[in-house]
RNA sequence: GGGUCUGUAGCUCAGUUGGUUAGAGCAUCGCUCUGAUAAGGCGGGGGUCGGAGGUUCAAGUCCUCCCAGGCCCA
């Protein structure tokens, strides 16, 4: 009926069969396609770079992108999900630069960009497989088949039109930033890039001398840059600085107070005390005269806030085309930019004296000009940590940049969502705030904290970057700075003629438009050439939501229908990557969030708490994992963590394999009993229920565990419709135990009783049904193991049409099942059983010696009632002859009370704790009196029932233990017929243990033989001969000083002695 | 340096609007049970709740400062 289990579950194993079957099913594509059309889920995927193997960090998020879509397909929408990769960006350059040995910007030139660019395309998808395989292993449905590339020309084209929406609405221009670049490069760097390239080394440390105008005192100025004092257009004090005129061999210096006395004696001469405000405007004597005239600040006092007197003079050189702050400064004070450098970092024929000379070569040599001009004051050399290219250790530059900007205070109208009313007007990155409001993050803290902070600091974006491989920034510029922004394949070929199916810059740079009108075309005008940048990968991933649909040029419904997206999930790091792009480029063309909910996982480390390293090898290898231990307790792992909620994840091989104990193997055992003895019984035609059949039992344990699934149902529905995934496992793990240590164990006997009668059924069709439904609820989460069983319970017996588990709509909560009662009831009788093992522990009776009486008090007339609805369950499960339900405590326990703080603290305030000390005095009569709802008046206050916290002692002589809820009591004397019926439950429990050791089936019946029984034991097996005969299944219990059997064991039970051999 | 998150038992983590024995799982030790289970049950040991102040009758929980770690940004 039933395939066979093989209860040597290799869950690995079972795993691949279920892919080949997946595959052979065409399961995902149905589980998809079966669903309405009309009726969707949005969820995107951001892509990944194909450039290196997954890690734990991609199978984490990918495990969280396959939960989510999975449970809403279930619950009957569609969820596509398409694959994406990242293609293009400075990854795949380096090694394609590695790979050609092509080291600078140059040499790029040279190997032509065209070449380049084909050993990028070529490259970039190197891995796809890998990933591919381990992503499917993983048991994550995503449809590569139907992967975007961000490399796809009608992605690019897409990216174009994204591009010039927001050129359009006057998003976009060009300006400088200070930005750290390679000489040797011939390119600016990423910060990704500086960051691996710190080292020490040794700088110049001078302080130069400038001379003020119309009077014989100079400024002290200190500077570790002596390469950018050619390009000096200001110096900057702080206002509110003291400032001291002193005398030094025959010199006037102004220097700051708190800087003098590194530089001069005690009794060097002070002349004069100034605030820096006093100071402000004065002229000085520059030291070079090669920058053009720009302003009337140039060689001028300014203030400053960023000047500081921890180092240095108090005085601050200022070149604005070398520094963040220098560039700030004369951004405010309209000095304008003087940078003498060519691309390569050597200086022009703008500075003779060094022109072809690299700029931190020149150091030496202009320092050695100031000296012989007596501007240099002061002379040493120090040592500090400072970024070096990582790819030919040449110390960077910081150098102001010319660069394409997306600007964030410029305003746009249009209708708030979500709700309707009059078009208002706010800037980009307002709106950007605002539809940050309406997105749903997990953690929730993510809103306010990093991702809202990070848009209240965001800065206007750099969208260029001076490289090859990428989207060209479409932007067309004639001699005059005449600019014409392309959005289209369409318009590129109006305006010049030529067709392209690539958009790859070594293409399009080739096109030169030419036109008077840039609406008519004119082909007769100006000609405009592409400017030379490519746009910052971020850009083509924040336009992915328009981009994969190739949105405006195809799928415009499909589009519309799908914006926002209902769900995206990604790591910590996103904040400011893909999280951040996404909501730019929504905010600017749609005035809306890009997505409604955003789940938030953390980063995994290593079992040590380090980073994840493949040199320290301090983690398992994620292909090995999963084929030894299998995908789905690695996924339930890493779900039932803090990292489903942005926190840190230390990932431990035991933690995975404690998954297989607590859930997987509890999980396959219920399954393997149900099969086995539904089997067996079904073969003897002892079973008339059939799978598929429904019926309603009446038993309390089917009703409770049915009604169990439903508590459970509802609260999956609820952490999952809040994406609180992390809710959810602890959920399913009670529920195993539930199941198998509590309902299976107590209904074992339901199945292995051989009558054929209506409660067997009940037992068969209750548990079919739980493992049916709970398979379906545990689909998202193991769809594996949920499938295997669906396919042995479902498919396989019943040939369902519904072929897949992941096809199946998601149980849902019945109230008709559900019963509160049942559920409190329950729980009362597991805590009455506690209590009595409890009991049974602390006197060191162990379980088989059966005991006459249980005595278990109540709180309440109800709970009376429930209780002996449960006598026979708790008789069985403590081995008591009888079980007692009393509400009269009295003979076992003495009341204490404490005060309760909650009831009675606003009431009393600062009497508080006297009055609680007098509550923790009360004797049992005065607690009983008000129990029994004669209030107390203690003078402060009048207690009733409810201002105490009744604490029940028991005394050490009793067997009584008590909660609040029960109080249970055990008769511990053992008269003679007790003994004779443990003696006889030891022996059971004896031959057992041999049927298992003889290899024998549940089902196999045997005889018993004893030798050399004392007269006690001889006495006890006698008296329950029919009772161990029916257990073991023996079709004989013999006492027989002769015969011999194939195992045997020699028992001995407080001296009471025999040899047991069992036959089979 | 700034922002943010985290800090509770040996380990991994829960801990409601502040309310009085601070919990669970794993590990460990002892006992026990077992014809679905590689399991299960009961108990013991193990805590300056990162530290210091403050608010309050009452603080793991709220406030301030500090310390440590992670991430992001400088």
């Amino acid at each position: 009926m039933f395939r066979p289990i093989d209860s040597d579950a290799s869950f690995p194993s079972l795993e691949e069969r279920i892919l080949a079957l997946w595959e052979k099913d065409n399961a995902f594509r149905e589980s998809v396609s079966r669903r309405p059309a009309e009726k969707s889920f949005v969820f995107n995927d951001g892509p990944p770079f194909a450039t290196g193997l997954p890690h734990y960090g991609h199978l984490l998020a990918g495990t969280i992108k396959d939960i989510v879509p999975r449970y809403w397909t279930m619950k009957g929408f569609r969820v596509e999900r398409r694959f994406g990769w990242d293609c293009h960006g400075l990854p795949i350059e380096n090694i394609i630069q590695d790979q050609l040995g092509l080291n600078t910007v140059r040499d790029i030139q040279n190997h032509g960009v065209g070449n380049f660019n084909e050993a990028c395309r070529a490259g970039v998808l190197k891995y796809t497989q890998e990933w591919r395989r381990t992503v499917s292993r993983m048991g994550r449905w995503v449809d590569f088949d139907n992967e975007y590339k961000t490399m796809d020309l009608s992605f690019m084209e897409s990216v174009w039109w994204v591009f010039k929406q927001c050129f359009d609405k006057g998003l976009i221009y060009q300006g400088y930033r200070i930005q750290p670049y390679s000489p040797a490069l011939a390119t600016s760097l990423s910060n990704f890039e500086v960051n691996q390239g710190y080292r020490m080394r040794q700088d110049p440390s001078i302080t130069v001398s400038f001379p003020l105008e119309g009077s014989d005192e100079v400024l002290l100025v200190w500077t570790t840059t002596p390469w950018t004092l050619p390009s000096n257009l200001a110096i900057a004090i702080k206002e509110d600085l003291e400032y001291t005129l002193v005398s030094h061999q025959e010199k006037k210096y102004w220097i700051a107070e708190s800087r003098r006395l590194s530089y001069f004696g005690e009794n060097d001469p002070v002349l004069d005390k100034v605030m820096g405000k006093a100071l402000l405007g004065r002229r000085y004597k520059p030291l070079f005269e090669y920058a053009p005239y720009m302003s009337e600040r140039q060689y001028t006092l300014l203030a400053a806030d960023f000047v500081s007197d921890s180092d240095g003079t108090g005085a601050v050189h200022i070149a604005p085309s070398f520094g963040e702050e220098d560039f700030q400064l004369g951004m405010k004070e309209s000095l304008g930019l003087f940078d003498p450098l060519d691309a390569e970092g050597k200086f022009t024929h703008l500075v003779p004296e060094w022109t072809s000379v690299g700029a931190k070569d020149a150091d030496k040599s202009i320092i050695h000009h100031l000296k012989s001009q007596n501007r240099i004051f002061k002379h040493e050399t120090f040592e500090h940590s400072y970024p070096h290219c990582w790819r030919t250790d040449v110390p960077l530059l910081y150098r102001a940049q010319k660069n394409w900007f997306l600007a964030l205070d410029k305003e746009l109208t249009a209708v708030p969502e979500p709700v309707e009313g009059p078009a208002v007007t706010k800037t980009l990155k307002q709106w950007m705030i605002d539809s940050n409001q309406q997105i749903r993050w997990v953690p929730e803290h993510i809103r306010d904290g990093r991702f809202g902070k990070w848009l209240d600091g965001a800065r206007d974006w750099n969208l260029s970057r001076n490289r090859f491989w990428g989207t060209c920034i479409p932007v067309w510029i004639a001699e005059d700075g005449d600019m014409i922004c392309v959005g289209s394949r369409e318009e590129l070929e109006a305006l010049s003629g030529i067709h392209v199916e690539d958009l790859h810059k070594h293409i399009v740079d080739e096109i030169v438009l030419k036109t008077s009108d840039k609406k008519t075309f004119n082909a007769k005008g100006k000609s405009y050439k592409r400017t030379p940048e490519v746009l910052d990968c971020w850009f083509e991933s924040g336009s992915m939501p328009y981009a994969q649909n190739h949105y405006p040029f195809e799928n415009r419904e499909v589009f519309e229908a799908s914006f926002p997206a209902d769900f995206i999930a990604e790591g910590l790091d996103q904040t400011r990557g893909w999280f951040y792009t996404l909501t730019v480029l929504s905010a600017a063309l749609f005035q809306k969030p890009a997505m409604k909910n955003v789940i938030v996982n953390g980063i995994i480390l290593a079992e040590d708490g380090q980073k994840m390293s493949k040199r320290l090898r301090n983690y398992p290898d994620p292909n090995e994992l999963i084929n030894r231990v299998g995908a789905d307790a690695v996924r339930l792992f890493m779900i039932d963590s803090a990292a489903v909620k942005g926190e840190e994840l230390k990932f431990s091989e035991v933690g995975v394999k404690n998954i297989v104990r607590a859930v997987l193997l509890p999980l396959w055992n219920s399954l393997s009993l149900f099969t086995t003895y539904a089997n067996a019984d079904a073969s003897k035609g002892q079973l008339t229920w059939k799978p598929g059949q429904d019926l309603v039992s009446q038993n309390e344990l089917d009703r409770w565990i049915l009604s169990d699934l439903q508590s459970l149902l509802s609260r999956v529905k609820v952490e999952m419709e809040a994406y609180r995934l992390y809710n959810v496992v602890p959920a399913l793990v009670e529920f195993v135990d539930d199941l198998t240590n509590w309902y299976i164990r107590r209904s074992r006997r339901r199945f292995w009783k051989s009558e054929n009668d209506q409660d067997k059924n009940g037992a068969y069709a209750t548990l079919y049904r739980i493992l049916v439904d709970f398979s379906k609820v545990l689909a998202p989460f193991l769809p594996f193991l949920s499938e295997e069983i669906y396919q042995i319970l479902v498919r396989e017996p019943v040939s369902a049409t519904t072929v897949s588990v992941h096809h199946c709509d998601y149980p849902v909560f019945d109230p008709a099942l559900f019963d509160e009662t049942l559920n409190a009831k329950m729980a009362l009788a597991r805590q009455a059983v506690n209590l009595g093992r409890t009991l049974r522990a602390e006197r060191n009776i162990k379980n088989r010696q059966p005991l006459k009486q249980l005595i278990v008090v109540v709180r309440g007339e109800e709970q009376r009632k429930w209780m002996v609805s449960f006598e026979d369950l708790i008789r069985d499960e403590l081995n008591v002859k009888s079980v007692e339900v009393t509400l009269d405590e009295s003979s076992f326990v003495k009341y204490k009370a404490k005060a309760n703080f909650k009831t009675l603290g606003s009431r009393l305030g600062k009497n508080m704790k006297p009055v609680a000390d007098k509550i923790a005095q009360l004797g049992h009569d005065d607690i009983q009196a008000i129990l029994e709802g004669r209030p107390l008046d203690l003078g402060e206050v009048t207690l009733t029932a409810e201002d105490l916290q009744v604490v029940r002692e028991v005394s050490p002589d009793l067997a009584v233990t008590a909660t609040p809820e029960l109080t249970v009591a055990l008769d511990t004397v053992v008269d003679e017929a007790l003994r004779l019926e443990m003696l006889a439950r030891e022996t059971i429990s004896r031959i057992q243990n041999l049927r298992k050791e003889a290899g024998l089936a549940v089902t196999d019946t045997v005889s018993v033989l004893l030798k050399g029984s004392t007269p006690l034991l001889r006495q006890a097996l006698e008296a329950h001969l029919t009772y161990i005969s029916a257990e073991v299944l023996a079709s004989s219990v013999r006492f027989d000083e002769s015969g011999e059997g194939a195992v045997f064991c020699d028992m001995d039970v407080e001296g009471e002695q025999a040899r047991i051999y069992v036959v089979a």
